[in-house]
DNA sequence: GCTCTACTTTAGAACTTCCTGAGAAGTGGC
DNA sequence: GCCACTTCTCAGGAAGTTCTAAAGTAGAGC
């Protein structure tokens, strides 16, 4: 593939739409899981601290002031939950997002999703991430921003993330969770191209191995499902990527 | 390389649209392919410095400070990822654009995209590399001089970077990518005279083995698609090259 | 006005990229 | 443990792009 990756500049990034910047601190050990969250965290425009510990994390929580956490269940000295507790119980309001081993049947995980928190099990995608992120900051009343709507349109396409229904002209959609994300991805970025790799970038998981060949397979699904209504709107730029848009005039 | 290489001098460098002076570290082990990008940034107004090892990379940047990067992936010592891992861990901001093979299967390429970083495979065309490290100082927040717009204008013609959108008078033109990159550098150059051999080291990619021949066959195809509105902005120097300009009055 | 040369245009072969269907493998619900 | 759904790979074919080569055209010098 032609190496053709122009990257996009994402909604929050224009001054415009960003408003006071909202303070993310990220607790992991694994140093290449907090880096790849923390670049792409930044990159869409929050302002982020990491902690490699459950200690360093409430150290770190105390002077920072984050309005979210994002904390790895595992952690070498206190597990997630009891960093969690412990800083309710010094009085801090922060909404978290736990990180969580696939497989974890930790019964702690449950409820979560009852006090405004939250969790993503690893491997995820920075979509679903950033996604899950900006849900628990609405939630928890931190912030509005513009891009924090819980519907994203363009035309006659909706795509609502609380309730994960997607319609074009008012029909209701039905799409598996990458068809969704994928949707999302391209959505956001409306008009620009994206290419194949960032959209794997981005939508798959960060362990997936296999080619960019797997984004014409899902290209091809969502337009089965959304561009059997006309106009079409996703578009291929050879040798570029893709792109949503309207028809030319 | 090809030795006819003759640079011509962008319009970043007139006074009045420089702004400050960027800076760029270069990194490649390969001398020709330093120098070929040394010597064409240095036209287009970077402030460059090259070092052909991590190692030198490091201590290079360490003084330079370096708004951007390009950096080999394979280096004799370090490869290109940890030599980014060390400058961001030493604080350093610089957005980095790395050169890997084409058929580099590298599973650390993936994610690059996501913290702003991006890359380009080897061999690319200069044009190529040019915008995609102006699309990253534009990403990466450092600078905006006039060029570094996303939209490019000569006359009634619109290039846009994003969308990949061409348009002559409103009405949107089609261009294959090599069209769109020809079409791009003659309106950055847009009333200079660009030779073929420019022409040919710009936007063909550095290992192009053909003869000038395709520039005109090119030139031809451009002008079927947007000089068949008039006035015709494509025109011929015999025996120098080409330039985009208006009817003189 | 002839001729040389530089340029333009076209045709088509070789190649690349993209689309789609089929099926294997994995996952989760009941 | 079966069924439905989803994910992913692969391969054939369609569509679009690149490049060469050769024939046509026009300008410059004489």
């Amino acid at each position: 593939m032609k190496p053709t990756a122009t990257l996009d500049r994402e909604p929050t990034m224009t001054p415009e739409s960003e408003v006071a910047t909202q303070r993310v601190l990220v607790v992991d050990d694994e140093k290449s899981i907090s880096e790849l969250i923390t670049t792409s965290l930044r990159f869409v425009g929050f302002d982020v601290r990491t902690a490699a510990t459950g200690a360093e994390a409430l150290r770190v929580a105390e002077e920072f002031k984050p309005h979210a956490l994002i904390l790895d269940v595992m952690l070498p000295d206190l597990d997630g939950f009891e960093v969690c507790r412990q800083l309710r119980e010094s009085g801090q309001e922060v909404g978290v997002l736990f990180l969580t081993a696939k497989d974890s049947t930790d019964d702690k995980i449950k409820g979560l999703t009852l006090g405004g928190d939250d969790y993503v099990t690893k491997p995820f995608s920075l979509e679903e991430l950033v996604a899950r992120l900006r849900a628990l900051l609405r939630r928890t009343g931190v912030v509005i921003s513009p891009i924090d709507e819980e519907t994203i349109r363009f035309a006659d396409l909706e795509l609502n993330e609380a309730t994960h229904e997607v319609r074009r002209a008012g029909n209701m959609i039905d799409l598996s969770p990458t068809e969704f994300t994928l949707l999302r991805y391209l959505m956001i970025n409306a008009d620009r191209v994206v290419s194949k790799s960032q959209i794997l970038d981005h939508v798959w998981q960060y362990d997936f191995r296999g080619d960019a060949g797997i984004v014409e397979t899902y290209i091809s699904y969502l337009r089965k499902k959304i561009d059997l209504y006309s106009p079409a709107l996703i578009h291929t730029v050879r040798g570029v990527g893709y792109r949503l848009r309207l028809p030319a005039k």
